[in-house]
DNA sequence: TGACGCCATATTATCGATAATATCCCCAAA
DNA sequence: TTTGGGGATATTATCGATAATATGGCGTCA
């Protein structure tokens, strides 16, 4: 299960100004494919659908370009980054050493108190891949250790791009995650439980080299279950009209 | 020597518009060293600096923010964030980590021209580390070499990340940069082109696993060299005021 | 004396309007 | 038929002004 960095970081309060309501909406859209790949997005557009002035707008479209998701160009807009198979490989790369280097740092930073928890965690984990065969259960608790690790870590920058990639990837991955993690035979769970506990095991031990080393066999695992079902994706996608270079007009 | 990836992308023009370039001003600003990290930034002040309205100047805000070095928090303003030591050691663990992704897709992604080309630079680098005692020129030439693998490597995530990091390093390392290069001994340019063409060698032959690892070993080379000095100036540091949580009335 | 709440003020967030710019369409010429 | 230029138009970039908000100081009360 791949794990997932936290959506906010901890010591930051960030009150919800519009812009960043917009912000979050517009990404939530992209990463649940409501809007599409390479679709264009018009300031004035989405100030109507949203009631307030092109403003904002323009600050939300900051904010979205920031994680990576669209491309501002100067007097042309913005529009939605496209998707293709080489990007979803870099992503999984990219993922591989981010978590390797927040558990190489967390192991470094963890103390007693931490390790006691994470070691919970992860026994909760096993238990509920033994005892389910829910995907998306497991997911989900594997995700929120994931995310304990980078809060604990003591990696602020790391836990961004992780969270940035883990974006990246839960977009490339939300059209089939669910048909594909439900298909594969067999099930990623145990073998990825064992692989995770490893990795925690590891970091509780403040062993830095063989937490990197684990993590990124986690994410190798992984790997090699996901990109099958992805290339596939992608290629059928490939048939698909080219992005416009410009907004359609009205 | 660090390798540092491009500072603008290859296939992307951006025309210079006001916020492009008062963001370019303000990062510059902040890497040389001539706004003080913790310091607050207001909008005003940044305007009237530059002779514009304050709008284009929240669109550079924005910028500087996606890069990193300042932080914005709603209805308070933007900060430039704070140096640590413990910053320092994720700086080079991610630098490390992103410049292995690198190798090892560039690995898989050049051709023979890009090779040769490669092998060229890295022969023009071993000439001039053995033939100058200059540590800049040396660093340079290893810039350019890291610029040409991230251009090349086809992934361009995780170039634009080692760009970031590179932009952190860079602003860490500024203030101790030249004296501590020159002071260092034995230097670390005899040794450091070695393992880089260890690196392009690997790249070269495609082998992404051996790359990965290389590109670790070059860093972690220069990280054994650079840390003591960079603990040494940040334990200095550590004496000074801590950062305003607000910027002072006028 | 210490703590709590109100108010003045500085600062940012948002708005509506105007200036600047890139693209597209149409037409003429080779 | 193709190519190049010019104008119309849509769109973004910038501006100046107003609304919203957080902070720090001051006064009051326990």
């Amino acid at each position: 299960m791949p794990p997932s960095a936290p959506r906010t970081r901890p010591n930051v309060v960030e009150p919800p100004t519009q812009d960043r309501l917009i912000a979050d909406a517009l990404i939530a859209d992209i990463v649940e494919w409501r809007i599409a790949p390479g679709a264009w997005l018009r300031e004035r557009e989405v100030a109507q659908r949203f009631g307030v002035s092109h403003a904002p707008v323009r600050e939300a479209f900051r904010h979205v370009a920031r994680v990576g998701f669209i491309q501002i160009v100067p007097w042309r807009g913005a529009h939605v980054i496209d998707l293709d198979a080489h990007a979803a490989i870099e992503v999984f790369e990219l993922w591989k050493a981010l978590f390797g280097v927040i558990c190489r740092m967390a192991a470094q930073a963890f103390n007693p108190a931490d390790g006691q928890e994470l070691l919970k965690r992860i026994e909760a984990f096993k238990t509920i891949v033994r005892e389910t065969p829910d995907t998306l259960a497991h997911l989900a608790v594997s995700n929120s250790i994931g995310s304990f690790i980078a809060h604990r870590s003591g990696a602020p920058m790391a836990s961004e791009l992780l969270d940035r990639v883990a974006l990246f990837a839960r977009w490339q991955h939300h059209v089939l995650r669910v048909d594909y993690l439900e298909s594969i035979k067999p099930r990623p769970g145990i073998r990825s439980a064992e692989l995770y506990e490893a990795v925690c095991h590891h970091i509780v031990r403040g062993e830095a080299d063989a937490a990197d080393r684990a993590a990124r066999e986690l994410l190798a695992f992984l790997q090699k279950h996901f990109e099958p079902a992805l290339d596939q994706f992608l290629a059928e996608r490939k048939a698909e009209p080219a992005k416009r270079r410009r907004p359609p007009r009205a």
